[in-house]
DNA sequence: GATAGGGTTGTTTTT
DNA sequence: CAACCCTATC
């Protein structure tokens, strides 16, 4: 141990030397990084660039603090993701040695969700209430619109999903519902439309509060308003004596309240965070949260972390030669430490499949050199650029994992299985209820509602199931369709008998029994999805409540989501080249990267190609992917794409033309093609031409491809 | 009036 | 591939 230094010697000495000896805090940290560490009392404020040790920076700062004697009780880490907390405390595990037992660690939604469950009755709710998603809150937010405005199609009106993003807007940024609409919606933006909304509102509240149900914004709403009750701020907020947290600049104004909130007892707080990777704006996020920051409190602590050893002097020149286009951010120098490699290759392809075919030539090249499948990365702006990708891939044999796509929970049948559940749980659920309607044959939406009504009259629906003479009475009154009531409490009978158990495991095993026949009539891949609810089923065993299942299902989905897919799959095949979302990237990296369909109207999306601040944030999105890369990076962009039977032509993306070509080495990979393919080059003369400049050779052509894509000749 | 079934369309990003 | 609209049928 010769790196021992003076300082570490002297804490030797103190009693919790046996700690220290297992953490090395001055070899594994820079003097940026210690300054830090070792100044953790007061407000204090990182800004963290991409690849700067950032998460090494918040695990060793806890470790730190539990190493001075902070009971881990006292510390609280917030995260933006529930795997990103799972990391960061397995690494405190790994340096102390020990559990950092009874640390409030995790994201916003299930640290709000962990104060709430606890003072349920404080923050207005019946006890076992059931948290929603979002698909669960358009659909909450259709029946309040149905409800409400029966014709509301008809009219110039938003329709539920967008209802619901306006009202997100409003309660996540502190807006009013006409600021939103101005900001977001102007076509809306109508006095009319404004009271209907606010109507729309509080009927859509109310309906949550009846059916006793919780979505994403109640958690933060309520979080936030529990910290005003005396009790709570005496008995938790103030025993919370240190607070991290991790990606402040995706934090929103609500989420900034509640962290002041908690900070503002005992004043020690850090948070950490990059403008540069701020992206996600569209929940209500602000980066600005990272400068006003320090407003509030006093005197607070400034930090920069500038040391970026992940990526090579090549990847860095790019990434900060992208985001000096953006005017709104904040100067700062990443300062290289590693070693010169390649330059990176922006890449010209023809269409989707020579993308896919491109990658994965490279992809076995990297292959016979050595390197892992799990050292590469495709990366992609949204879900749908990935379909093609997961064909070529499987057809090559070269195995894959997707970080993307709807959700594992989202598809219908897992939807089926845990409406049952959900019932049984809190069978005032008006939306689970529904889906299981939808399994009765002849039960249409209509008799739906009436027959929901009935069960929620008496004060326990699920007892008024199981008193079958006084259901079926009053089933009878209300004239519904024969056959569908008699089906319906055969139904029931059965699913009556388990009702009372509490382990999710016993009921969910019921439940299959009860749902099969369904699955097999109404899906063709039956086989298929009765192994996903298998797999849930076994999932399952590791929760001893109800409660513990459901709520994790809904706050802790994506960990879920891969841990099916694993055991789904049966193979416990780890070398994997990982196909993801660049949002789901964030805080991730690889040796080799592909940054694929950057392609106007793909990259930046047709939505957000208008307003200088939505291509800003695009623009951040582009500098998350880019510095994922430590070794290798490519830039892909198709000239064409075959969507609905047509073929669309494309032009290269602004951020790939915008770089100074002298930072990247270009490979035209569509020419080998061209001939092959038996392309009509109507559009596309100068394509052939291979002694045009590389400049030019992005910007030249493609100049009618945005008449294309919007179908105007 | 209510339901089932067929055809069409269009798709951001996540807790 | 799922949400939506339209139409045929009960």
């Amino acid at each position: 141990m010769d790196h021992i230094t003076k300082q570490q010697e002297k804490v030797n000495l103190t009693k919790k030397a046996h700690f220290i000896n297992k953490i090395s805090f001055s070899a594994d940290l820079n003097e940026e990084q210690l300054n830090i560490i070792n100044n953790i009392k007061g407000p204090m404020i990182v800004i963290a660039g991409a690849g700067s040790g950032k998460t090494s920076t918040i695990t060793y700062s806890v470790a730190k603090l539990m190493d001075n004697g902070i009971n881990p009780s006292e510390i609280m880490l917030v995260t933006f993701t529930n795997k990103a907390a799972n990391e960061m405390l397995h690494r405190v595990k790994k340096l102390l040695g020990k559990e950092p037992k009874g640390i409030w660690g995790g994201t916003f939604h299930s640290l709000a969700n962990r104060f709430i469950r606890k003072y349920t009755h404080l923050a207005g709710l019946k006890p076992r209430y059931t948290i929603i998603d979002q698909s669960d809150s358009y659909s909450l937010m259709k029946l309040s619109l149905e409800n409400l405005f029966p014709n509301y199609k008809l009219m110039n009106f938003p329709n539920a999903k967008q209802c619901f993003k306006i009202l997100s807007y409003k309660i996540n940024t502190n807006k009013s519902i006409k600021q939103v609409l101005k900001w977001k919606y102007p076509h809306f933006l109508k006095e009319d439309i404004i009271i209907k909304l606010e109507k729309l509102f509080s009927n859509y509240n109310g309906r949550k509060l009846k059916n006793n149900l919780v979505d994403f914004n109640d958690l933060l709403v309520l979080w936030n308003k529990l910290l005003d009750e005396k009790e709570i701020a005496y008995n938790i907020a103030e025993k919370i004596k240190y607070i991290l947290v991790d990606e402040y600049q995706d934090t929103n104004h609500i989420q900034a309240e509640i962290i002041l909130k908690i900070a503002q007892i005992n004043q020690n707080i850090m948070v950490v965070g990059d403008d540069a990777q701020s992206i996600y704006s569209f929940r209500g996020a602000n980066f600005k949260n990272l400068l006003n920051f320090g407003k509030r409190l006093n005197q607070i602590e400034k930090h920069q972390i500038n040391y970026n050893y992940r990526s090579t002097p090549e990847i860095l020149d790019l990434a900060n030669n992208s985001i000096k286009n953006n005017q709104i951010q904040f100067q700062k120098i990443m300062k290289p430490v590693r070693e010169s490699i390649v330059k990176p290759k922006c890449v010209i392809v023809l269409n989707e499949r020579d993308q896919a075919s491109f990658i994965i030539k490279e992809i076995l090249n990297y292959k016979s050199k050595g390197i892992n499948l799990s050292e590469i990365a495709i990366l992609y702006r949204s879900n749908f650029h990935s379909i093609i990708f997961q064909k070529e891939l499987q057809a090559n044999a070269i195995p894959f994992e997707v970080r993307s796509g709807i959700s594992f929970f989202e598809q219908a049948h897992i939807k089926d299985l845990i409406a049952h559940l959900r019932i049984i749980f809190n069978p005032y659920d008006e939306l689970a209820w529904n889906r299981i309607f939808k399994i009765i044959p002849n039960l249409g939406k209509v008799s739906a509602q009436k027959i929901f009504k009935i069960l929620t009259l008496s004060r326990d629906p699920l007892r008024e199931l199981k008193n079958f003479s006084n259901l079926d009475l009053n089933l009878k009154k209300a004239k519904l369709p024969k056959q569908a009531v008699n089906y319906m409490l055969k139904y029931f009978k059965s699913f009556e008998e388990f009702t009372s158990h509490s382990h999710p495991t016993y009921v969910l095993q019921k439940i299959r029994k009860l749902i099969t026949p369904y699955i097999l009539k109404n899906f063709e891949n039956f086989n298929d999805r009765l192994k996903d609810i298998d797999a849930i089923i076994q999932l399952s065993s590791e929760y001893k409540t109800l409660s513990a299942f459901l709520d994790d299902l809904n706050l802790n989905m994506s960990e879920f989501s891969s841990n099916i897919k694993e055991s789904t799959n049966n193979k416990k095949q780890n070398n994997r080249v990982v196909l993801s979302t660049i949002h789901k990237a964030k805080g991730l990296e690889w040796k080799v990267v592909f940054v694929i369909s950057l392609s106007e109207h793909l990259f930046p999306p047709s939505h957000n190609r208008e307003d200088e601040l939505d291509i800003e944030e695009e623009r951040r999105i582009f500098y998350v992917a880019l510095t994922r890369a430590k070794d290798d990076l490519f830039l892909i962009s198709p000239k064409s794409r075959n969507s609905y039977k047509k073929t669309v032509f494309l032009r290269p993306s602004r951020f790939v033309n915008e770089l100074d070509s002298s930072l990247y080495e270009i490979i035209d990979y569509s020419n080998n093609l061209m001939e092959e393919l038996n392309f009509k080059p109507s559009n596309m003369t100068s394509n052939n031409n291979n002694s045009v400049n590389q400049k030019q050779h992005f910007n030249s052509e493609f100049t009618t491809a945005d008449k294309l894509l919007k179908g105007k000749d």
